[in-house]
DNA sequence: CTTGACAATCGTAACGTTACGATTGCATCC
DNA sequence: GGATGCAATCGTAACGTTACGATTGTCAAG
């Protein structure tokens, strides 16, 4: 490993000179820039990390938070392009990004605490958002840069790149009703988070512009499995009233409800249909006649690492917000 | 931010008594190591990575170069359990993992320089072996610890985990022949990766031992997309013979599979019969009757990290080589 | 010839940590 | 009472980098 010191040893030069023609002082020669870049090169110098993260306070490193829904299980494949989009364009930026995973067993705001203070970060990534999430204010407060997949319902203004998941929901809705379905059954996610909160809400608009009172037993939470949505589609299945739509969460919800369905014998399109959001293009592999809400995940990491790189550039400028639409494909 | 000089400030001690308190040093009168701690956990010290670092060289990060297959296209699932498996051992180790992605226009030993210039990581996890990988050599000689998912043919020991691919495509090509395959057809990720090798090799000791000559138009490379997968077999679907037997590499090649012969109306059972290697049990919750085997690729995660650390720890000491079995579901 | 301006380079200190050797105070021993 | 040993603590230097102010040399203007 090369530092500074033997790339000025050689040219007899002080390490100051070398540090300041490698980013292209003005102070210094430019004879001198050409050979000092000269020798870097040959011996292959990469400025040390740490040395110039304890001098700057920069760490060239972001942090993705990473909350596991199950210790176990496959949660939600929108994860994978997330962590693709992020990783490449970090890198891409010039950090590194670090992924901090929590189990259901970790205090969401512990984990920002500890990453706080251990300061061996620039920026977060914060997600699973909630209700008044407490994350916004305390990083806020600490003048750490971050970005959140997802918003919240504070006054506060913070950077953050979302899903347009309302109007998904909303869309979904309108389309198995356009299909003449009116028992709509809706499948949320971890119970409490805002994106499950903003489907409810754009499921709850549709329903009341048709006129369709909500049944509180065709909402299910805590979908994130392909086991817990086919078990608690399965039951709707048995009730002498099952719905004859159904609003899937994402590709593994979906799953799962096609599980049930196939058990009994049954497939979507005629007594039931589905739609479904999707950012893997999954379900359109599948033999089902299902609506898909396509929505580009892995530009929303490239986006997430985007903001925080301003926002880490800079800290008091204008907050960004970012919104993400869904495309909406029938799939007839 | 508090650092060492603070806590020290505030005792009346000096730095290095501190220092040495915190890690329960016997030079340090054990009253003091109680005042010490106390007051460290009362202003929230959590030691300074990057001082921390540049003093003793170790960085306390694992990095785990991520090879993405296409820019754009979803190409494993396995990558996500992976990951999940790695990131929670790395921080349950410790370490903070970082991930390193990288396209098919880098170079994978241009990825591994980098990382060894630039000197900010104890370890490395690299994937996707190459016959007779320069990867290994490379970071061998330069001592750094890595570990790999994946063996290579090199007379050189070097620690590494693995699936038994060969076993996984033996037994596989084994169970269609039980179903009275003859045509069997084999889905192989990246051409030239030990794994399609492995797969590959498997594959014709279960063909030679029953007799059956190999045809290579029934070989498939570069399934690893749903897209890729879907138009190959379908091409093969309009053969006038036809395979009768398939082995997908993973769950999307099943899925493109699926999708081929679903819109030709057919489904596998009678005329043709399908296995797959499963790591996220995905497969389970399709609407066909396919064999699966499952592997524990979170298991595998973890297993890579236990590694790296036992191999930062003592680098000279031997390699440790673990093999991970698939377990065969016929799905009856 | 002196002064001033300017370009080019240098030296020192500091970020937070740990390793090493030095120093202090105190009890014990002959 | 001075030497010895030991426990506890301290001071300095170093890891590689950058920021800041100082220093050198050259040349033109007065």
């Amino acid at each position: 490993m090369t530092n500074l010191k033997q790339i000025a040893a050689e040219l007899s030069l002080s390490v100051t000179t070398v540090s300041r023609a490698l980013k292209d002082g003005p102070e210094v020669h430019p004879a001198t820039i050409a050979r000092v870049k000269e020798v870097a090169q040959r011996v292959g110098y990469v400025p040390n990390h740490h040395g110039f993260a304890l001098k700057t306070g920069r760490t060239l490193t972001m942090t993705a938070i990473y909350p596991m829904e199950t210790k176990d299980h496959l949660s939600d494949l929108l994860k994978l392009p997330l962590i693709e989009g992020m990783t490449l364009a970090a890198r891409q930026a010039g950090y590194s990004l670090s992924i901090y995973s929590t189990t259901p067993d970790d205090d969401p705001i512990e984990s920002v605490q500890r990453q706080l203070q251990a300061g061996s970060t620039d920026g977060l990534i914060i997600t699973r958002m909630v209700s008044g999430d407490p994350r916004v204010k305390l990083l806020l407060d600490r003048g750490m840069p971050f970005v959140a997949f997802g918003r919240t319902d504070l006054d506060t203004a913070y950077p953050y790149v979302d899903i347009d998941n309302e109007q998904i929901a909303y869309e979904a809705t309108r389309r198995l009703m356009d299909k003449g379905c009116r028992r709509i059954a809706l499948q949320l996610l971890v119970p409490g988070d805002q994106a499950s909160a903003m489907r409810l809400s754009g499921y709850g608009r549709a329903m009341a512009e048709a006129g369709i009172p909500i049944d509180q037993s065709l909402i299910g939470h805590g979908m994130f499995t392909m086991e817990s949505s086919a078990a608690w589609f399965d039951r709707m299945l048995a009730w002498s009233d099952p719905p004859t739509g159904l609003a899937c969460a994402n590709e593994l919800g979906l799953l799962g409800a096609l599980h049930a369905l196939g058990r009994r014998g049954l497939a979507p399109g005629s007594d039931i249909h589905i739609v479904t959001r999707d950012s893997t293009r999954l379900s359109r592999f599948l033999p089902a006649k299902i609506g898909v809400h396509f929505v580009d995940i892995a530009g929303v990491g490239r986006k997430l690492v985007e903001v925080l790189e301003s926002r880490i550039a800079n800290p008091i400028g204008p907050v960004a917000t970012v919104l993400f639409k869904g495309e909406f494909d029938p799939g007839e």
